[in-house]
DNA sequence: AATGAATGAGCGTTCATTCAT
DNA sequence: AATGAATGAACGCTCATTCAT
């Protein structure tokens, strides 16, 4: 008659209350003791299910990453034309509907400056950086196909695409008043559209 | 008979140091420790001549200010016309020439992280980054007048490069696999190209 | 299963090891590390359990509140005539009797002197001297209705009294030849005695 | 040609910035840094005219010592009859005339809290208090004589003056609810007036 | 699985004192 | 006599981590 293990429940906890820290005070400012008062749960614990505070970090960089790959399922499943679908994508990243997924990249942005410094950080944060554009560039190009336009250069441009993300997110916390509420999207859009429209077009 | 006083002299050394404490470690590691030890002076002088930590920040943050309009006016005096005069302030912003400068824009988003955490700081920090979005916006309508285009979103879109920018620096120091070296330069500027072509002529 | 909290035991050992080092020291020379040290204790411990070092000394103050009011129950159970009564509060509050509460009055006054410095700390401090000042009054009230006398100006009276008490601390730990040993409780009563007999009766 | 030393002034003028800083912040917290400023001198020169900080409290203590003497020797030429004399001591100490010597008082219990810790600043301030207790005792036999009233018992009750004036400062800044202005006077006053009354006569 | 007390290294900061000029 | 930079020890406090229960 073992209890059933609540592992999971309990790492899946922690570093939800991490996140809400992070967006909060940033992840050096996040402590232990403050994570596990989010959490509901007391400071040992936290210890117990996590080797050290990096090790949650690493775990919410994954469980982000899942996250993403959810939501692109469920774009994909519901957009039908290659243009929708890739605004729906960006949408997403920019988390232009207000729900909760705000504080995810709002949060996403701290993430990166700890991943700058810690090694280790680094690199399941890159993992994720590399997932981001590469469904980015798969639907970048379905529309490219479509317009019968070039796929020439597309893998470099949305890598660009995803360090402006960035720096909206970075910007949108440092110096607001540059950037103002929806300017990221609209630019971000522009800025796509811009290039497709300058891609050659191709022979049929 | 009386000490001549070095304290402009100390105040920059310990900037300096501060600097090249963020590059390697960040803001909140870099300890007035460390700081002290690469200036070659001892903790006890840093608050001697800075009340706080964050003080030197605030002077960092101004000095590269400074900096960067020393080097917006070298400009200025050296090109010609205005498409490679747009084309060298880009370059200075990413620090293309491979000098000291580099360390000042590889730090710049550690610090642009501490401005998204601190008030005072991001007071500082969003003054440098509205100054650097006026630079640009002026060399860019510059550009378009001469190309007879009109200036029309171009506000806008300096805003959005600025953020650009500062999201380049972000992911070339957390996901460097992404952004590889000379990388930001050409994408930001085929993105500030397509900008241009993309303009509408303004009736003559 | 889960352990026990000592909360309560450790803060009290906490704030008696202060009450020792004020003693010792004074309230400024009372180091975290001495108080832990004096208490058995790790520094860390300390600000485990007080968000900061004036944290501890007013939890002093309400200890040391706490203990008067109950030393106050302790003689109304006991003495009968107004007169004895009176006369034990004003012993009490001097320690006349040689036990642990020596050492109470002796750091009162420099927590007098801490809360002449700090708002917060005076506050709590203020309000144990209206406590004291209401008791003292109540009790001499008592025996001047006692002796059929007219209680006008006993409040004022008894305001001076306090003071009184204060300074004999104060200057029997900075003047010592001044006040010998057992000077303050014969003085205080003395003026008493003078205050009942100079006021008027009161008819009946 | 050697300049004529400036020792005294300097001394003076440091001792003077103490006391001022005593009056604002306490003695444990008056930097060095501070009062120099306060004094329009350097820190350096401060270690230059006194060995240490604690120097400094002594000089202020012997200081204020001969401001006390010649005051004394003012209202001696000044008053009269025995009881205006002894009334403008009283008053004298308590500085009920609002002029800078307010500071002074103010301070003296700040002092009498440091005599308490150290023991070089206990020896000098004991000398000030029986030099003090000295005049008062004078004054108030020069008074019993006069209305043909035994001494007996003055010396003690003059000790429990002296107390009680520095139990009135000490109160007037820890408590200030219970020392209203011009409270202390008037009951001072009143407890010597009753003394006086209560004493028995001297046969002729 | 869970608690919360306990540890201890390290942090930013203060400041009396010293010293080269 | 005077300057003000420099020193270094000590302080209050923070916090990731450990551990007995």
């Amino acid at each position: 008659m073992a209890r059933r293990s609540n592992r999971d429940i309990r790492r899946r906890q922690i570093a939800d209350a991490l996140l809400a820290e992070i967006v909060d005070v940033g992840y050096d400012r996040a402590t232990i003791a403050a994570i596990a008062k989010r959490a509901g749960l007391t400071p040992g614990l936290i210890h117990y299910h996590f080797k050290s505070k990096q090790a949650i970090l690493i775990e919410l960089i994954q469980y982000l990453q899942s996250k993403l790959e959810s939501r692109y399922k469920l774009l994909s499943s519901r957009d039908t034309d290659a243009r929708s679908h890739l605004k729906s994508l960006v949408s997403a990243y920019l988390a232009v509907e207000p729900d909760a997924d705000a504080l995810v990249v709002s949060a996403w942005v701290m993430i990166a400056a700890e991943a700058a410094k810690k090694d280790e950080v680094r690199e399941h944060f890159e993992t994720v950086v590399q997932a981001q554009t590469q469904q980015l560039r798969q639907l970048l190009e379905r529309l490219l196909k479509h317009e019968r336009k070039s796929t020439l250069g597309s893998a470099a441009f949305v890598s660009g695409l995803i360090a402006s993300i960035n720096g909206c997110y970075l910007l949108a916390r440092s110096s607001p008043s540059v950037i103002v509420k929806g300017f990221s999207f609209d630019w971000l859009w522009q800025t796509i559209e811009r290039f497709v429209a300058c891609q050659p077009e191709v022979a049929s």
